[in-house]
DNA sequence: AACCCACGCAACCGCGTTCTA
DNA sequence: GTAGAACGCGGTTGCGTGGGT
Protein backbone atom coordinates (compact mmCIF):
# COMPACT_ATOMS: atom_id res chain seq x y z
CA UNK A 1 0.00 0.00 0.00
CA UNK A 2 1.36 3.44 -1.04
CA UNK A 3 3.99 1.81 -2.49
CA UNK A 4 4.79 3.51 -5.88
CA UNK A 5 4.86 2.23 -9.22
CA UNK A 6 7.44 0.63 -10.56
CA UNK A 7 7.18 2.51 -13.62
CA UNK A 8 7.95 4.94 -12.26
CA UNK A 9 11.52 4.57 -12.28
CA UNK A 10 13.42 7.04 -14.48
CA UNK A 11 14.42 5.24 -18.05
CA UNK A 12 11.51 2.69 -17.76
CA UNK A 13 10.05 2.59 -21.59
CA UNK A 14 6.10 2.61 -21.90
CA UNK A 15 4.02 2.14 -24.78
CA UNK A 16 3.76 -0.65 -27.07
CA UNK A 17 6.44 -3.48 -27.40
CA UNK A 18 8.65 -3.59 -30.42
CA UNK A 19 9.23 -6.33 -32.56
CA UNK A 20 13.00 -6.44 -30.91
CA UNK A 21 11.55 -6.47 -27.36
CA UNK A 22 9.13 -9.27 -27.71
CA UNK A 23 12.12 -11.41 -29.06
CA UNK A 24 14.70 -10.58 -26.68
CA UNK A 25 11.66 -10.93 -23.85
CA UNK A 26 11.10 -14.48 -25.92
CA UNK A 27 14.43 -15.56 -26.20
CA UNK A 28 14.98 -14.76 -22.48
CA UNK A 29 11.86 -16.81 -21.34
CA UNK A 30 12.48 -19.92 -23.71
CA UNK A 31 15.99 -19.66 -21.97
CA UNK A 32 15.00 -19.16 -18.60
CA UNK A 33 11.33 -19.81 -18.45
CA UNK A 34 8.56 -17.35 -17.17
CA UNK A 35 8.84 -15.88 -13.66
CA UNK A 36 11.32 -13.91 -11.24
CA UNK A 37 10.27 -11.15 -13.54
CA UNK A 38 12.23 -8.47 -11.28
CA UNK A 39 15.23 -10.12 -13.03
CA UNK A 40 14.20 -10.12 -16.32
CA UNK A 41 14.87 -6.36 -17.31
CA UNK A 42 18.13 -6.55 -15.64
CA UNK A 43 18.85 -9.75 -17.43
CA UNK A 44 18.10 -9.11 -21.14
CA UNK A 45 18.47 -5.07 -20.80
CA UNK A 46 14.70 -4.37 -21.99
CA UNK A 47 13.75 -1.09 -20.34
CA UNK A 48 10.72 -2.30 -19.07
CA UNK A 49 9.90 -3.02 -16.05
CA UNK A 50 8.92 -6.41 -14.60
CA UNK A 51 5.02 -5.68 -14.41
CA UNK A 52 5.05 -4.73 -17.98
CA UNK A 53 7.43 -7.69 -19.44
CA UNK A 54 4.89 -10.53 -17.15
CA UNK A 55 2.08 -8.58 -18.57
CA UNK A 56 3.82 -8.67 -22.62
CA UNK A 57 4.34 -12.48 -22.07
CA UNK A 58 0.81 -13.44 -20.79
CA UNK A 59 -1.14 -11.03 -22.67
CA UNK A 60 -0.03 -12.04 -26.22
CA UNK A 61 3.62 -13.72 -26.41
CA UNK A 62 2.87 -17.06 -24.43
CA UNK A 63 2.34 -20.00 -26.57
CA UNK A 64 -0.78 -21.66 -27.00
CA UNK A 65 -2.98 -18.30 -26.99
CA UNK A 66 -5.34 -17.99 -29.66
CA UNK A 67 -6.45 -14.78 -31.10
CA UNK A 68 -9.43 -14.02 -33.23
CA UNK A 69 -13.22 -14.15 -32.96
CA UNK A 70 -14.47 -16.02 -30.21
CA UNK A 71 -16.39 -19.16 -31.17
CA UNK A 72 -20.16 -19.43 -30.03
CA UNK A 73 -19.16 -22.05 -27.87
CA UNK A 74 -16.48 -19.64 -26.21
CA UNK A 75 -18.94 -16.85 -25.65
CA UNK A 76 -21.54 -18.97 -23.88
CA UNK A 77 -18.71 -19.64 -21.46
CA UNK A 78 -17.87 -16.54 -21.14
CA UNK A 79 -21.36 -15.37 -20.46
CA UNK A 80 -22.31 -18.52 -18.16
CA UNK A 81 -18.94 -18.24 -16.09
CA UNK A 82 -19.40 -14.17 -15.97
CA UNK A 83 -23.09 -14.47 -14.60
CA UNK A 84 -21.39 -17.30 -12.09
CA UNK A 85 -18.16 -15.71 -10.65
CA UNK A 86 -18.41 -12.09 -11.59
CA UNK A 87 -15.73 -10.05 -13.20
CA UNK A 88 -13.20 -13.00 -12.15
CA UNK A 89 -11.70 -12.73 -15.56
CA UNK A 90 -8.35 -15.01 -14.35
CA UNK A 91 -10.47 -17.66 -13.35
CA UNK A 92 -13.08 -17.70 -16.32
CA UNK A 93 -9.65 -17.90 -18.19
CA UNK A 94 -8.63 -20.71 -16.70
CA UNK A 95 -11.68 -22.10 -18.41
CA UNK A 96 -9.99 -21.26 -21.58
CA UNK A 97 -6.85 -21.93 -21.43
CA UNK A 98 -6.11 -20.78 -24.64
CA UNK A 99 -7.82 -16.98 -23.96
CA UNK A 100 -6.20 -14.69 -21.54
CA UNK A 101 -7.57 -12.72 -18.96
CA UNK A 102 -6.97 -9.78 -20.85
CA UNK A 103 -8.61 -10.90 -23.96
CA UNK A 104 -11.86 -12.28 -22.47
CA UNK A 105 -12.17 -9.06 -20.36
CA UNK A 106 -11.97 -6.79 -23.86
CA UNK A 107 -14.62 -9.06 -25.43
CA UNK A 108 -16.88 -8.93 -22.89
CA UNK A 109 -16.85 -4.97 -22.34
CA UNK A 110 -16.56 -4.31 -26.24
CA UNK A 111 -19.44 -6.65 -27.33
CA UNK A 112 -20.98 -9.06 -24.43
CA UNK A 113 -22.02 -6.63 -21.79
CA UNK A 114 -23.46 -4.35 -24.84
CA UNK A 115 -25.21 -7.45 -25.83
CA UNK A 116 -26.82 -8.73 -22.53
CA UNK A 117 -27.96 -5.04 -22.10
CA UNK A 118 -29.54 -4.79 -25.16
CA UNK A 119 -31.39 -8.35 -25.14
CA UNK A 120 -32.38 -7.34 -21.40
CA UNK A 121 -34.13 -4.31 -22.19
CA UNK A 122 -35.06 -5.83 -25.70
CA UNK A 123 -37.32 -8.45 -23.91
CA UNK A 124 -36.23 -9.83 -20.10
CA UNK A 125 -37.89 -12.94 -20.25
CA UNK A 126 -36.25 -13.98 -23.56
CA UNK A 127 -32.90 -12.36 -22.84
CA UNK A 128 -31.32 -15.68 -21.68
CA UNK A 129 -32.32 -17.28 -25.55
CA UNK A 130 -31.83 -14.21 -27.55
CA UNK A 131 -27.91 -14.17 -26.24
CA UNK A 132 -27.73 -17.72 -27.54
CA UNK A 133 -29.20 -17.52 -30.31
CA UNK A 134 -27.98 -14.35 -31.67
CA UNK A 135 -24.28 -15.54 -30.39
CA UNK A 136 -24.78 -17.83 -32.95
CA UNK A 137 -26.36 -15.66 -35.33
CA UNK A 138 -23.10 -13.34 -35.26
CA UNK A 139 -20.78 -16.03 -35.46
CA UNK A 140 -21.91 -16.98 -38.56
CA UNK A 141 -22.27 -13.59 -39.84
CA UNK A 142 -18.23 -12.84 -38.58
CA UNK A 143 -15.80 -14.82 -39.97
CA UNK A 144 -12.62 -13.33 -39.23
CA UNK A 145 -11.67 -16.80 -37.59
CA UNK A 146 -7.88 -16.58 -38.24
CA UNK A 147 -6.75 -18.01 -35.29
CA UNK A 148 -3.37 -17.73 -35.22
CA UNK A 149 -0.87 -19.20 -32.37
CA UNK A 150 1.26 -16.63 -30.17
CA UNK A 151 3.98 -18.81 -31.75
CA UNK A 152 2.35 -17.67 -34.96
CA UNK A 153 2.53 -14.16 -34.09
CA UNK A 154 6.15 -14.34 -33.37
CA UNK A 155 7.03 -15.71 -36.40
CA UNK A 156 5.20 -13.36 -38.43
CA UNK A 157 7.19 -10.43 -36.11
CA UNK A 158 10.63 -11.81 -36.16
CA UNK A 159 10.11 -12.04 -40.30
CA UNK A 160 8.71 -8.85 -40.95
CA UNK A 161 11.56 -7.59 -38.65
CA UNK A 162 13.96 -9.55 -39.78
CA UNK A 163 12.95 -8.30 -43.27
CA UNK A 164 12.95 -4.50 -42.07
CA UNK A 165 16.43 -4.59 -40.37
CA UNK A 166 18.43 -7.85 -41.01
CA UNK A 167 21.02 -8.02 -38.53
CA UNK A 168 21.11 -4.71 -36.30
CA UNK A 169 19.34 -3.76 -33.25
CA UNK A 170 19.10 -0.62 -31.81
CA UNK A 171 19.11 -1.87 -28.34
CA UNK A 172 22.17 -3.44 -27.93
CA UNK A 173 22.87 -5.10 -24.85
CA UNK A 174 25.16 -7.75 -23.85
CA UNK A 175 21.63 -10.46 -23.76
CA UNK A 176 20.91 -8.95 -27.05
CA UNK A 177 24.15 -9.68 -28.73
CA UNK A 178 24.98 -12.82 -27.20
CA UNK A 179 21.18 -14.16 -28.13
CA UNK A 180 20.56 -12.76 -31.37
CA UNK A 181 22.16 -14.59 -33.29
CA UNK A 182 21.64 -18.10 -31.83
CA UNK A 183 17.46 -17.88 -31.98
CA UNK A 184 18.14 -16.26 -35.17
CA UNK A 185 19.58 -19.39 -35.80
CA UNK A 186 16.59 -21.55 -34.09
CA UNK A 187 13.78 -19.40 -35.27
CA UNK A 188 14.95 -19.21 -38.97
CA UNK A 189 14.58 -21.87 -42.06
CA UNK A 190 18.04 -22.13 -43.01
CA UNK A 191 16.62 -23.12 -46.40
CA UNK A 192 13.66 -20.39 -46.88
CA UNK A 193 13.22 -16.90 -45.65
CA UNK A 194 9.93 -17.65 -43.85
CA UNK A 195 9.34 -18.94 -40.60
CA UNK A 196 7.72 -22.17 -40.38
CA UNK A 197 5.57 -22.62 -37.47
CA UNK A 198 6.84 -26.36 -37.12
CA UNK A 199 9.98 -25.28 -37.12
CA UNK A 200 9.29 -22.47 -34.19
CA UNK A 201 7.59 -24.45 -32.17
CA UNK A 202 10.07 -27.14 -32.25
CA UNK A 203 12.29 -24.57 -31.14
CA UNK A 204 10.25 -23.03 -28.41
CA UNK A 205 9.15 -27.01 -26.74
CA UNK A 206 13.27 -27.55 -27.02
CA UNK A 207 13.71 -24.77 -24.68
CA UNK A 208 10.95 -25.43 -22.69
CA UNK A 209 12.14 -29.20 -22.14
CA UNK A 210 14.76 -27.63 -20.39
CA UNK A 211 13.16 -26.42 -17.08
CA UNK A 212 9.88 -24.36 -17.33
CA UNK A 213 7.60 -24.98 -15.19
CA UNK A 214 4.59 -23.90 -13.45
CA UNK A 215 2.72 -21.57 -16.44
CA UNK A 216 4.33 -23.75 -18.88
CA UNK A 217 2.98 -26.74 -17.94
CA UNK A 218 -0.48 -25.35 -19.17
CA UNK A 219 1.71 -23.94 -21.80
CA UNK A 220 2.46 -26.88 -23.41
CA UNK A 221 -0.70 -28.76 -23.05
CA UNK A 222 -2.56 -25.42 -24.19
CA UNK A 223 -0.08 -25.82 -27.32
CA UNK A 224 -0.62 -29.79 -27.77
CA UNK A 225 -4.25 -28.90 -28.05
CA UNK A 226 -4.54 -25.84 -29.76
CA UNK A 227 -7.68 -25.52 -31.50
CA UNK A 228 -9.08 -27.71 -29.03
CA UNK A 229 -11.05 -25.82 -26.60
CA UNK A 230 -10.85 -28.91 -23.93
CA UNK A 231 -9.46 -27.99 -20.57
CA UNK A 232 -7.81 -31.67 -20.20
CA UNK A 233 -6.26 -31.35 -16.36
CA UNK A 234 -6.18 -29.14 -13.32
CA UNK A 235 -2.27 -28.53 -13.83
CA UNK A 236 -3.45 -26.83 -16.96
CA UNK A 237 -2.75 -23.10 -15.74
CA UNK A 238 -2.18 -20.72 -13.32
CA UNK A 239 -2.11 -22.45 -9.84
CA UNK A 240 -3.54 -18.85 -8.77
CA UNK A 241 -6.00 -19.35 -11.13
CA UNK A 242 -7.23 -22.46 -9.71
CA UNK A 243 -6.94 -21.97 -6.27
CA UNK A 244 -9.47 -18.96 -7.12
CA UNK A 245 -11.32 -21.21 -9.04
CA UNK A 246 -14.90 -22.33 -7.14
CA UNK A 247 -15.70 -26.27 -7.45
CA UNK A 248 -18.11 -25.69 -10.54
CA UNK A 249 -18.09 -29.74 -11.25
CA UNK A 250 -20.93 -29.07 -13.67
CA UNK A 251 -18.84 -26.52 -15.57
CA UNK A 252 -15.82 -28.54 -15.39
CA UNK A 253 -17.33 -31.71 -16.66
CA UNK A 254 -19.40 -29.72 -19.19
CA UNK A 255 -15.99 -28.53 -20.48
CA UNK A 256 -14.11 -31.71 -20.83
CA UNK A 257 -17.05 -32.66 -22.51
CA UNK A 258 -17.94 -30.51 -24.57
CA UNK A 259 -15.90 -29.70 -28.04
CA UNK A 260 -16.36 -26.77 -30.17
CA UNK A 261 -19.22 -28.68 -32.05
CA UNK A 262 -22.40 -27.35 -31.87
CA UNK A 263 -24.28 -30.08 -31.18
CA UNK A 264 -25.68 -30.29 -27.44
CA UNK A 265 -25.12 -26.88 -26.65
CA UNK A 266 -27.81 -24.74 -25.89
CA UNK A 267 -29.05 -28.21 -24.00
CA UNK A 268 -25.96 -27.40 -21.76
CA UNK A 269 -26.47 -23.93 -21.81
CA UNK A 270 -29.80 -24.13 -20.42
CA UNK A 271 -28.56 -26.86 -17.38
CA UNK A 272 -25.81 -23.68 -16.68
CA UNK A 273 -28.67 -20.93 -16.82
CA UNK A 274 -30.84 -23.11 -14.59
CA UNK A 275 -27.30 -23.72 -12.17
CA UNK A 276 -26.63 -20.06 -12.38
CA UNK A 277 -30.31 -18.77 -11.38
CA UNK A 278 -29.94 -21.27 -8.51
CA UNK A 279 -27.00 -19.37 -7.16
C1' DA B 1 -10.43 13.69 -50.14
C1' DA B 2 -10.72 15.12 -45.60
C1' DC B 3 -12.60 15.03 -41.30
C1' DC B 4 -15.03 12.95 -37.46
C1' DC B 5 -16.47 9.36 -34.57
C1' DA B 6 -17.00 4.87 -32.65
C1' DC B 7 -14.85 0.67 -31.78
C1' DG B 8 -11.36 -2.76 -30.42
C1' DC B 9 -7.27 -3.95 -28.37
C1' DA B 10 -2.80 -3.50 -26.06
C1' DA B 11 -0.87 -1.61 -22.27
C1' DC B 12 -0.85 0.92 -17.91
C1' DC B 13 -2.17 1.77 -13.12
C1' DG B 14 -3.56 0.90 -8.50
C1' DC B 15 -4.48 -2.23 -5.07
C1' DG B 16 -4.90 -6.73 -2.76
C1' DT B 17 -2.46 -10.97 -1.91
C1' DT B 18 1.50 -13.77 -1.33
C1' DC B 19 6.21 -14.48 -0.45
C1' DT B 20 10.56 -13.88 1.88
C1' DA B 21 14.09 -12.21 4.86
C1' DG C 1 5.47 -11.80 13.85
C1' DT C 2 6.41 -8.11 10.80
C1' DA C 3 7.72 -5.21 7.06
C1' DG C 4 9.01 -4.74 2.54
C1' DA C 5 9.19 -6.63 -2.02
C1' DA C 6 7.22 -9.14 -5.71
C1' DC C 7 3.36 -10.95 -7.98
C1' DG C 8 -1.24 -11.14 -9.89
C1' DC C 9 -5.70 -9.27 -10.92
C1' DG C 10 -9.28 -6.10 -12.39
C1' DG C 11 -10.40 -1.50 -13.95
C1' DT C 12 -9.22 1.99 -16.97
C1' DT C 13 -6.93 4.55 -20.56
C1' DG C 14 -4.98 5.76 -24.95
C1' DC C 15 -4.04 4.92 -29.56
C1' DG C 16 -4.71 2.89 -34.09
C1' DT C 17 -8.09 1.73 -37.44
C1' DG C 18 -12.16 1.46 -40.13
C1' DG C 19 -16.59 3.24 -41.35
C1' DG C 20 -19.63 7.09 -42.08
C1' DT C 21 -20.54 11.78 -43.52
Amino acid sequence: MGRPPCCDKIGIKKGPWTPEEDIILVSYIQEHGPGNWRSVPTNTGLLRCSKSCRLRWTNYLRPGIKRGNFTPHEEGMIIHLQALLGNKWASIASYLPQRTDNDIKNYWNTHLKKKLNKSESDERSRSENMVLQTSATRNTVNHRSTYASSTENISRLLEGWMRASPKTSTTTTTFLEQKMQNRTNNFIDHHTDQFPYEQLQGSWEEGHSKGINGDDQGVKNSESNNGDDVHHEDGDDDDDHHNATPPLTFIEKWLLEETSTAGGQMEEMSHLMELSNMI
